[in-house]
DNA sequence: GAGCGTGGAATGAACATTCACTCAGTTTCT
DNA sequence: AGAAACTGAGTGAATGTTCATTCCACGCTC
């Protein structure tokens, strides 16, 4: 089990009052440490060596921060707030090129694209946020859930409107929605089998007409099973589930 | 930085010698773990709670482990092996029903479907291994990447038979091997964000369509851009490398 | 300008805890 | 009885966190 339970207000002495100082100070800290958790993983890092790479004492660390895991929710949570950011912003220009007429799929590929840029920015919170949600608290882990579930359902909305206009084909939104979103992550989360894709433009591009024709596809019509002896005769042994 | 130095030889005191005990101690203690990996992680985990779930003491976890890394390395190797091995029987299937001259499409078809029962048997392996690549020696993660590869090469092999035989646009075949295989472990990894999905049939089948539709996508010829104002300008900050 | 007082910030040794791992003794099996 | 397996209190190392002390920049007084 772990703490997890008092999230104790700040202490009262010593922490740094100057609010610039502060925040200069925070993202210095929170810079290093996400090197060390992507490279090491957060509990393989001490914060010894978090102080060590950001030039400070381990003391000092402790005056920015109230414990190692406000480090961990730093990092996450600021990567959460630009997706945010960002994604308030898409909205708005989705509703505004709508009034003017815009065609879905343009809609689509517009969406899609600053969603893209988004995720590749923000590439390494990602990483570290899909290895370390475990070192969440559930209701934190609950909130980082929700953020991706907003953003799954506008692509939803997105494809849905497409749907109503009759240049899309119908189908299972949900699962579309959920491909293309998967399929913009793995640029940060696969990178490493990317290897002949550089620049996010490189993988955007031909991506975009691999989503589209996902869009145009009709995913309720299934195609032909192969007729082949049990697919799961390489079962090997039973899981314990819990 | 980490121990991950002393792989010690087996202590020549109380272990546990006949083979077959042995075996199903490891097994059983390894399930155990597992759960409580997936739970809370591998280091919010204890060897007590571990020994606790398995139903014995914290000293005979240690007859069948030389350590707590060596359970988790079991658990991951474990789903390596049978990766491997299921691969193997997909690739001599593949050639047998290549010689009985299947179609390009049937040939794909069938591998898929074998690869998504695969990674779903291995759903709870695949989650833990995402997690917690950061905990095992760089050699480790090597041949795990290395693994992947592998089958991701298999299906660039499959879809270049494809384009050969003319079933298949060409384009780039890297990119649409990475994307299938994204999608169909997104069914373990992403689990939680497809509710409407409750078995693996359910969400291969419409897959299945979208991934011919992948496959049968030109993603050489690039959709137009929409013209927009700068799509980076919600940028915030940058990220320090390393 | 020299001396002094003040308080915010930095420091790192010390503390407390957690936890993987050991081992001497006990139980179980044959 | 003897071997094999199990047990769990004990050990030591690692590490998050604290806090008494030091440092330093600034303003005040004479």
């Amino acid at each position: 089990m772990k703490s997890q339970v008092l999230r104790k207000k700040r202490k009262s002495q010593s922490q740094v009052t100057d609010e610039k100082r502060l925040q200069e100070g925070q993202e210095r800290i929170a810079a290093a440490a996400l090197n060390l958790f992507l490279q090491n993983g957060y509990h393989n890092t001490s914060v010894r060596e978090i102080a060590q790479k950001a030039g400070l004492s381990v003391g000092s660390v402790f005056n920015y921060f109230t414990s190692k895991e406000e480090i961990l929710f730093f990092l996450l949570s600021s990567g959460q707030v630009r997706t945010e950011a960002g994604f308030q912003k898409q909205r708005t220009e989705f509703e505004r090129l709508k009034q003017n007429g815009a065609s879905p799929r343009d809609l689509f590929l517009r969406a899609y694209e600053q969603y893209a840029a988004l995720t590749d920015e923000l590439r390494r919170n990602t990483v570290l946020a899909y290895q370390e949600t475990k070192s969440l608290t559930l209701a934190e882990r609950k909130r980082f859930l929700e953020g991706e579930e907003r953003i799954q359902h506008f692509f939803e909305e997105i494809i849905a409107y497409g749907v109503a206009q009759g240049a899309f084909p119908a189908g299972n939104i949900q699962l579309k929605a959920h491909c293309l979103l998967v399929l913009a992550q793995s640029w940060a989360v696969r990178h490493w089998a990317l290897s002949s894709f550089t620049k996010l433009d490189e993988y955007l591009e031909p991506l975009k007409s691999i989503a589209l024709g996902i869009l145009e596809s009709d995913s309720r019509q299934t195609p032909a099973l192969v007729a082949a002896q049990d697919g799961k005769d390489f079962t090997l042994s039973r899981e314990i589930t819990n």
